[in-house]
DNA sequence: GAGTGGTCTAGACCACGAG
DNA sequence: TCGTGGTCTAGACCACTCA
């Protein structure tokens, strides 16, 4: 009844599950692993291509596929809880742009307007789990400046304008499940073909105002995000105010690192 | 520099989106297609892969691939603002059961315990669009009837709950990108290639107790999840209390619909 | 340079849907 | 029944990694 690769995926999987694989081994060459199981390579490659999805297996072009087992997950913290996270190290780049068409959406302000773009990297060890593109209007950018941060979704962007007097009052987080486009598919050193989960966030002052923009790209083999409601006081009613926005496309990583590098890319381990 | 099936695929995502093909209408055949832009048939399929997981294609076995254009998204809304969904059509269905391992961990109750399942389906037209499973301990389905629910992912449940007096604190969503388990792909009338974006929920009350826990299966191609915190508290402070629980390997529809048929699906490990 | 995974081909056969 | 998409094969060549 079952496909030859999903017969094989279960295999695997339960053989990896099992422990017969230590975590980090290099599996067998997919010719000699195509042979065992009596099915084509491209076969074969269907069944890694499922347990590279289920985060069990990671795929090193040139080198082999490793074991990932037990497949660590990483958890985004939605704003009400957004705590410190430990075992990633982030690095943080700025850039001055302006504001692009879907930027430009997001924050509420004119395409061309000046905004400041910030640029999370976040890695355990030397590979990279995360890309976080938060966008600041230019007015407030002053207020911010993200040394050293232990936050690797850009949270402690938010944390800088709370204490620079900015009375923030909500935000919102739209999460998507999609393919990489094809530079994020190179900046987190993932395949093609595996899947990401995208996470726009805007943050808005009391006073209604989008002070900041983010987008959030995890891979999805290896991540989970969490959102926390408190039920306490009724947010029912108060829905009607801000219909969530019809279309929105595409919520994308606008990739344009620093205008030096965009013919290059970002990258470096 | 770019491969060919992400050539053909930009190619044909662009025919799309200027409206060569209208909304609804068929593509060529596989072969045609294939042939009209020079490759084998493997890499066209690639390619129609990509936008089928980008919403832009519908594949329907034996009857061809569609165009779907504009890719209207729907929207599942966190709790916080969980209003009504107008264009589907949901039914449920209702079984008492018993819990089994990750119900069970959900729910926090002794496994075996009884529960009580609502199913959720939620079409949109005749096509599904969402399953949902939502479990509640024994002790509180008699509070519960959802005879004609208004809501596709089981807040209603929700809404009873409030109604017959249960005092609720909070809830809790983890949401992961994967791909779907086979049953889940039939449910939903997709391909076992294609991400779902998968919600667990948890809804505790103010003595901490969970009384409702429910796992939402949405196709990753035509949904989005939104959440929206209010920052107005300090809700940084208690992040302490309940730590996200370190291990839940697979949110996951444990397939078991009817009784009946639980013997032979499932899986797990 | 040897070995690995990434992409691609040109066939084949099967399962499904509709007339 | 016929055309469609779903799966599978046995090769081929390229790009990458590492010794």
């Amino acid at each position: 009844m079952a496909t030859y690769f999903q017969d094989v995926a279960e295999q695997m999987r339960n053989q990896i599950r099992q422990g017969s694989y230590p975590n980090g081994k290099r599996l067998p060459s997919e010719d000699k692993l195509a042979d065992q199981y009596g099915v084509s390579r491209p076969t074969l490659r269907l069944a890694l291509e499922q347990l590279q999805n289920e985060g069990l297996v990671d795929k090193r072009h040139g080198s082999g596929n490793f074991v990932r087992w037990p497949a660590d997950r990483l958890t985004y913290l939605g704003t009400a809880r957004s705590t410190g996270w430990h075992g990633l190290n982030t690095e943080v780049s700025t850039t001055e742009t302006t504001a692009d068409t879907s930027v430009a959406a997001l924050l509420g302000v004119e395409e061309g307007e000046k905004v400041t773009a910030f640029t999370y990297l976040a890695r355990r060890g030397t590979r990279p789990r995360s890309v976080t593109r938060s966008y600041v209007p230019a007015r407030l950018a002053r207020l911010i400046s993200p040394d050293r941060p232990q936050l690797p979704w850009g949270h402690d962007i938010r944390q800088q304008l709370t204490a620079a007097g900015v009375r923030l009052a909500s935000s919102t987080e739209r999460l998507v499940a999609r393919l990489p486009m094809p530079c994020e598919a190179r900046t987190l050193q993932i395949s093609q073909r595996t899947t990401v989960l995208v996470i726009g966030r805007t943050l808005s002052d009391v006073s209604g105002r989008v002070v900041e923009a983010a987008v959030v790209v995890l891979p999805g083999q290896c991540t989970e995000a969490v959102f926390t409601t408190h039920i306490g006081l009724r947010s029912d009613e108060d829905e009607s105010s801000a219909p969530p926005a019809e279309r929105q496309e595409a919520i994308q990583l606008v990739h344009s690192p620093t205008p030096a590098e965009s013919d290059k890319e970002v990258s470096g381990d």
